[in-house]
DNA sequence: TACTTTTCCTATCTATTTACTAGGTTTAAT
DNA sequence: ATTAAACCTAGTAAATAGATAGGAAAAGTA
């Protein structure tokens, strides 16, 4: 089981905005260098990200990218959610037999739903604020500060 | 984001070979026909299975599969891992810069390690048995009483 | 022993998805 | 006019999932 790398590259690019489009907009050329991925797929992400309204653009020289929403508006389920489709666990249909179509729905409540509940629950209620401040605390810490 | 119909298919087997083996073994052919599933890939979902210690198998005519432990002892943890390898989500590696470093660490401890976390959690205190009597108690009120 | 029914094993094929590449058009600042 | 950026669409290569094929081995029954 994974998260895609689209997912994964989108949100360590929304990091990186959160981080650095205080002041001006950020162009995806530094983003994909400064993150090690391939400009043009990190283009196709911000474009979905873009129609989902979750970044902003301003075209030419000086142009770039900023958020649209402040970094704790912005959560985590919304970021996969443009990027995967759906990130919750597929409901599938069973076929006509009308066992399969008992054991599905057992499979459905007791494994499918939970999961899908705690999931929305963990990443409705993580923002990119709080993995901003997690970075942003690590980095002060490894870089910045002595261990006595 | 999906389980794959390998998990799937392989619970839906589990459930029904947890009704149909108190007495006697099942053979393999006979749950494919019931939930239909392609007998050829049913095997080797339960060469998986058997590997994993979860099902034993008997061989020749009347022969067929059963648990190799009490549904209470089984949980859908250890199915789905015989099943997809890992059904955790894969911490990925960050390229060298040390911002993607950073920015990695983040999303591996405020995302990735507690949805891993909490898929733990449910599956491992899931068990067959719970599925088991879920099925068993909604088929009771579908087929075998009238509402009143 | 012969026959049959089952599991067991391994190789192959096909469709889908993922990750990425290519090659342009449009917008707007200088 | 030039240039630096976003924007758009199509294509492609590799991996994975899902399934198929064809038998070998085991064990019960006649």
């Amino acid at each position: 089981m994974k998260f895609s790398k689209k997912s994964r590259y989108g949100m360590i690019a929304l990091i990186d905005l959160a981080v650095n489009s205080k002041s001006s907009h950020v162009a995806l050329n530094s983003i994909a260098e400064q993150n090690g991925i391939s400009p043009q797929y990190l283009e196709q992400i911000f474009a979905a990200l873009r129609r989902a309204g979750i970044v902003k653009s301003v075209k030419g020289p000086q142009g770039g990218y900023l958020l649209n929403h402040a970094a704790g508006e912005i959560t985590v389920s919304e970021i996969l959610e443009a990027l995967e489709g759906d990130y919750r666990f597929e409901s599938e249909q069973a076929s006509e037999d009308s066992k399969n179509v008992g054991i599905s729905a057992a499979i459905q409540k007791l494994v499918i739903d939970r999961v899908n509940q705690e999931l929305e629950n963990i990443l409705m209620n993580l923002t990119l604020a709080d993995l901003e401040k997690e970075y942003l605390d690590h980095e002060a810490y490894g870089q910045d500060m002595y261990y006595i």
